[in-house]
DNA sequence: ATTTCGAAACTTGTATACAAGATTGGGTTT
DNA sequence: AAACCCAATCTTGTATACAAGTTTCGAAAT
């Protein structure tokens, strides 16, 4: 099957992956040529990538992948470290009694990060794992709402953090920082939560690392 | 001109107004009538307005306009008020000298509000006011991104506090704590920052007002 | 009276022709 | 050689015909 919703998909996954690089004209006619369907329901679907900031638009005159926008980025990561550190604390400060199902989904998906560490090339892997133990603690608070409303404007940030991640050694602090969140929740230690997340989420975000490496996809 | 973009603003409110209320089809080919425009660029509007919750699709049935679902109205509130409190907080603690157009700005939107509340039928103007007040703080902030990308989920939010503002005494208040907010920020108390924003956003929300008055808005 | 079936009349979804703005490039003018 | 202009050819934007689900409603069968 090649529905509108597969294409889409994968429209997103070939930017987020830079198969697709930023500049790059996405021409109505030749995306219909190419999954063999009418300009008619490709326009709905570039109009889905441009809301969610992946591709521009110029008016009449093309459809463009968006330059990754630093400043979006840290708006994003303002945002998450901002609601992320509130609801660990709900979750951490919760009179009744934390779901073992909770915990252990999360332990679960620590557990994977650790393998994924040992085997070379599981960099998307963990970068997926990644997400699930953020959406998870959403989830576990009862926002993932808000996760889901967040991924929605996810363009720039989730670019960012493909790139920024290719640092390998970083992988590492990340899970165990991942473990020390879970764990100032299942001991109820409220008081390190707003310095660990704001470290795991902002540390990273004023390096050049980016701008030396990869100025050729920044809005500028 | 009956560009698009007014099309879209001009149905926005009217379901905002409650004048296509909740559970209206709104058919393709009778908007085309209406506006003098072909489906194409119609179908175009209605995607946006279902993106942005207004209304729901039912593939190859039709659409309708959204009925006011109050777990999205708590999780945009939840949003709101942890990013609020953290943003208020922020500036209050800022360590550069305040800026007097901030300041002066937003003084000059809370004597509009006070002026409205004297006059009848002046509610639509106060609500406008308020958005302009938190929209002033999230800009003084560097924080008008995150405003923008609220107001993209505010389909149910909007009208939920549209309804319940109708009870008239909440003015008052309402403008009582905008001053407390402020003199805050401008007199760097930290402290009372957290319960008063929490009391300003999410007082009400666990009221009983909208289920008795306008059940027949509401989602089941 | 009740159920069942099916055609007609709706709805949105897709393809395609045409409109109109933007760019490009070559030939003319200066 | 440089500036200009206009036509050809791109692009997206719009209108419309047609496809394909869904519902409705009445007639026929039980």
């Amino acid at each position: 099957m090649n529905g509108k919703a597969d294409i889409l998909h994968r429209l997103r996954n070939e930017i987020l992956n830079l198969e697709l690089k930023p500049g790059t004209i996405l021409s109505e006619t030749v995306l219909s040529e190419r999954f063999q369907l009418s300009r008619t329901p490709l326009r709905d679907i570039l109009k889905q990538l441009a809301h969610e900031g992946y591709i521009h638009v110029y008016p009449k005159r093309g459809n463009v992948v968006s330059y990754i926008d630093l400043e979006s980025v840290e708006q994003i990561i303002y945002l998450r470290s901002t609601l992320e550190k509130e609801l660990i604390k709900n979750l951490a400060s919760q009179q009744s009694p934390l779901s073992i199902q909770g915990v252990m989904k999360l332990n679960e998906i620590l557990s994977r990060q650790e393998a994924c560490i040992q085997q070379e090339d599981a960099h998307a892997a963990f970068l997926q794992l990644d997400d699930q133990f953020h959406k998870g603690l959403f989830e576990w608070a009862g926002r993932g709402f808000l996760w889901e409303l967040i991924q929605q404007s996810n363009a720039h940030y989730e670019r960012y953090r493909r790139l920024h991640m290719l640092q390998k050694e970083k992988l590492k602090v990340i899970l165990a920082e991942h473990r020390s969140i879970l764990s100032c929740i299942t001991e109820r230690r409220i008081e390190p939560i707003d310095e660990l997340v704001i470290h795991h989420l902002r540390e990273d975000i004023h390096t050049p690392y980016l701008r030396e490496n990869f100025a050729e996809y920044l809005k500028t």
